[in-house]
RNA sequence: GCCGAAGUGGCGGAACUGGCAGACGCGCCGGACUCAAAAUCCGGUGGGGCUCACCCCCCGUGUGGGUUCGAUUCCCACCUUCGGCACCA
């Protein structure tokens, strides 16, 4: 027998799957006729091509590959394709590092993990194959804005956005983590600039109210997106400046309180405030704490701890409600971005307003009473001893009409009532704000937009697209892409009025490239359109995507985003992008979480090297459950390859010592070949539920070792008769086949020396119901719920049968001697517990 | 502070709907094979106790309570770790 080297055998089998074009997958001749039902679009998050890929990458595509084989095998027309999100920093500042051209270093970083990918043998229909660099692909990206610049969708204005300072550009409020760019952790500064955005809040409720779509998905997932999104129902209340005949909006979530306003806040940068303090004597000192509130970095006055701090404006507001004139303040804990930039102050029921108020001496007036979690009760007149805020719920008081009733729908009839007067109305405000995807960075889609002198903005028309991305000397980020420099570009004419105009030279978030790139890989060679919907519509949704939580708000709802635009547009007739989502956990090495940083990663390539792909693969779902973060072990991968070489001499053997004709299934004669042929049927229903349901392929492949186990104990005897070498063909081919999934070039190999031709055209298998049942079992017998005795019963005993049984078991009685039996608890299949006392 | 997930042998982890805790693997110990080693094959391996004859007993799934004939699993409180959000009115 020769030895298992992976290296030979993996090589070859890639080879002939490339050969025979396993994995390729033709569309339908009519989408519109085919069967949805027996498609499965299987998908992995796609890589950003850096240097290679890496263990998390390695667990995402063979995660992946299980599902696409198993469905595969399971009759399916499986759909799996990859590609590279190929646009992005990091290959721009190596770029700038190296010498060399974002696009030169993005093609071999490609062709090395495309190499890669192929060494793991994923099973991939490499012909849609897709790279979002390429102007054949980004042209339709482009094409997408500008038929969101069409809907109103996309569009451009002066806002205060954050800013990297080390990147050199603006970030989407997605990429800011705890006040740091989340690419490099530099600390995110404030700066006002003209910007493109994507109005995705438009779309916050649809994408709030179709997570009932998305059923399959992790409840942590939708949670974040849920968190993220942030609905508040309240009211928007206008308040009045009398002397001014303005009328300043607010949003409040706590319309019941209204009657507890003792003043009033505008965030620093409102752009009322100048028309406020102009001609007031408070307005230097305004101008001057609305100057130091602009110089803070966002990190810094994000912190929640921080004292407030504000400046009287020498102006007051009238409070709808009671007619009272309430002082308006600049504070810098209001916030430009959420509701109108403007608020109310109700320092009884709002900690915040509350430390301004005593900070400032003002009222502070109850005016819901209620209990707190400790058990004290505020009342109405508690407002200049309480020591904090009262946010709970209770009854009206100090609020004229509304006294004596119920908060919550006291809240609603001030709502109802303010707007009867046309002073306010009920309101949703959300957290969410829209996408920024303008980027002063080389390596992205250009944004396609053109200002002319006499005609404005103008977008360049559809068949002139795509809007190539010029080739720069010199990529170092100054504050505006590098592409501004290069006058060839820029300087172009208006396709309206034909006069000279300049181009945008922003170019687009990579967010918006991968946001589509799983319709584009269903039609990718279209030059027509981005995509055929007929052919689109066939194979999405995708019914499996897989990929890591860090993508569960960024990437997920901005793809989520793009395909309700696109069922909008009518190009789909789908709403969410991904029926299934599975997030995987990641992979922990010396106690930290592997990455480049940390200097802790393990390269995959040396593991392929030295054991295989084979069990790399089947180590790495080995570990642990997918979706928990693991813990990497050096010693562990060889107990994968010592399985493999267990498998190999196994099946070796039953190849040299039985005959094809060999093989039968049914054992009659009963003993060890029937027991191992019922513990292989019992090991096909696990692995099958395993894989096919529960996704938890670490304890699949543990009942398939211990299958092989049993089948070492009983090998040796069992050759030793027609029936015995039967069972053993039966298990041997059997094993194979479950373990192709995980390691697919050894179990084609084998599958091969078995006989046969192409394993991967061959269908799983199937558990015999006849076997899967025994014909006894070991009955466990309790006294007061404590182990005694294991007996060994018939499978059909009835319940008088299992506790004569089980009062019959000496080592029980032992315990229920010289007592009382009160109660016996029968259940059949498990257990008999005798109660005494 | 709020929301979510997780705490099980020396280690990674099993236990599907409340029913034999520790499957499977790593490591370790012992045996077989060998001149020897490696590889391989077989056996053992939670802790403690015992008239350790492998028979048996007690304890044991982060901590403390509870429900139940019976709890790793359900409920309550707490501790620890990780992830998300964090002045969002």
């Amino acid at each position: 027998m020769d030895k298992y080297s992976p290296k030979d055998i993996e090589a070859r089998w890639q080879g002939i799957w490339a050969e025979k074009k396993a994995f390729e997958v033709p569309d339908p001749d009519d989408p519109a006729s085919a069967d949805p039902s027996r498609k499965s679009y299987v998908l992995e998050m796609l890589p950003y091509p850096s240097g290679s890929l890496h263990m998390g990458h390695v667990k995402n595509y063979t995660m992946g590959d299980v599902i696409a084989r198993f469905r595969s095998r399971n009759g399916l027309s499986v759909f799996h394709p990859m590609g590279y999100d190929a646009f992005g920093l990091p290959a721009e500042n190596a770029a700038i590092k190296t010498g060399l051209k974002p696009a030169e270093l993005t093609r071999r970083n490609t062709e090395n993990i495309e190499k890669q990918l192929r060494a793991l043998g994923v099973s991939i229909d490499w012909t849609r194959e897709l790279a979002t660099c390429d102007p054949e692909y980004y042209r339709w990206t482009q094409y997408f804005f500008l038929r969101f610049y069409e809907r109103g969708l996309a569009y451009r204005r002066q806002a205060a956005v954050n800013w990297c300072p080390s990147c050199q550009t603006v970030l989407a409020n997605e990429q800011v983590v705890q006040g740091a760019c989340e690419r490099c952790s530099s600390e995110v500064e404030n700066r006002s600039l003209a910007q493109w955005f994507f109005r995705i809040t438009a779309y916050a409720e649809r994408l709030l109210e179709d997570f009932r779509l998305l059923d399959q998905w992790p409840e942590r997932v939708i949670t974040m997106q849920r968190n993220w999104i942030g609905r508040s129902e309240g009211a928007e209340v206008l308040f009045r400046v009398d002397e001014l005949e303005l009328d300043i909006p607010v949003f409040t979530t706590r319309p019941d309180t209204l009657f507890g306003a003792t003043f009033f806040l505008l965030a620093p940068e409102h752009e009322l405030v100048e028309q406020l303090i102009e001609g007031t004597d408070e307005a230097a000192a305004v101008r001057e704490y609305v100057a130091q509130a602009r110089a803070k970095p966002a990190t810094d006055r994000a912190a929640v701890d921080r004292e407030k701090t504000g400046e009287f404006t020498g102006r007051y507001a009238v409070n709808p409600v009671n007619g009272e004139r309430i002082p308006i303040y600049v504070s810098d804990y209001v916030l430009m971005e959420y509701g109108t930039g403007a608020i109310m102050a109700v320092p009884a029921h709002d900690q915040r307003d509350f430390e301004f108020a005593r900070r400032f001496g003002i009222e502070v007036r109850v005016v819901v009473s209620g209990e707190r979690e400790d058990g004290t009760v505020v009342r109405a007149g508690d407002g200049d001893t309480m020591a904090e805020a009262f946010e709970a719920e209770g009854t009206m008081v100090n609020s004229g009409e509304f006294d004596g009733r119920d908060n919550r729908e006291a809240g609603a009839a001030i709502t109802a009532s303010l707007e009867a007067k046309g002073l306010g109305k009920a309101d949703v405000s959300y957290r969410l704000r829209d996408w920024l995807v303008s980027r002063q960075r080389y390596w992205g889609a250009p944004i396609p937009i053109i200002y002319c002198d006499k005609c404005g903005t103008v977008p360049v028309p559809e068949e002139r697209l795509p809007v190539l991305l010029p080739e720069v000397d010199d990529y170092a980020p100054r504050g505006q892409s590098p592409i501004a420099s290069n006058e060839e570009f820029v300087n172009t004419d208006c396709p309206h009025c034909g006069g000279p105009a300049r181009r945008e030279t922003d170019t687009m978030d990579t967010f918006v490239d991968s946001s589509w790139y799983f319709l584009r890989y269903t039609d990718p060679h279209n030059d027509e359109q981005a995509f055929d919907s007929a052919v689109a519509n066939y194979w999405m949704p995708v019914d499996q995507y897989i990929g890591g939580v860090e993508h569960a708000i960024l990437h997920l709802m901005y793809a989520r985003f793009f395909t309700k635009v696109l069922y909008d547009l009518g190009m789909v007739d789908f709403q969410e992008p991904f029926t299934n989502l599975f997030t995987q956990g990641m992979i922990h090495y010396r106690g930290a979480k592997m990455s480049k940083s940390k200097g802790n990663v393990v390269n995959p390539d040396e593991h392929v090297e030295r054991y295989g792909a084979d069990t790399l693969r089947l180590y790495i779902l080995f570990m642990g459950p997918p979706e928990l973060d693991v813990e990497w072990q050096d010693q562990g991968i060889e107990g994968g390859f010592r399985f493999l070489g267990r498998v190999w001499r196994l099946v070796n053997e039953v190849v040299e010592k039985t005959e094809p004709r060999e093989y039968i299934e049914y054992a009659n004669g009963g003993g060890k070949p029937l027991e191992l042929l019922r513990k292989t049927h019992q090991t096909i229903d696990r692995v099958t539920v395993d894989v096919g349901e529960r996704f938890r392929f670490n304890t699949a492949i543990s009942a398939i070792m211990e299958l092989v186990n049993d089948v070492y104990l009983a090998k040796d005897e069992l050759f030793q008769s027609t029936e015995g070498r039967g069972v053993l063909r039966f298990v041997a081919e059997t094993t194979v086949k479950m373990l192709d999934p995980f390691a697919p070039h050894i179990s084609s190999e084998l599958w091969e020396r078995l006989g046969h031709e192409w394993l991967w055209r061959e269908p799983w298998p199937e558990a015999d119901e006849e076997y899967l049942e025994e014909e006894t079992y070991e009955l466990v017998v309790q006294v007061n719920g404590k182990l005694r005795d294991r007996i060994k019963v018939p499978a059909d005993a009835d319940k008088q049968a299992l506790l004569e049984a089980a009062r019959a078991s000496g080592k029980a009685a032992r315990h229920t001697e010289g007592k009382q039996l009160v109660k016996e608890i029968v259940v059949p299949g498990k257990l008999v517990n005798l109660v005494v006392k």
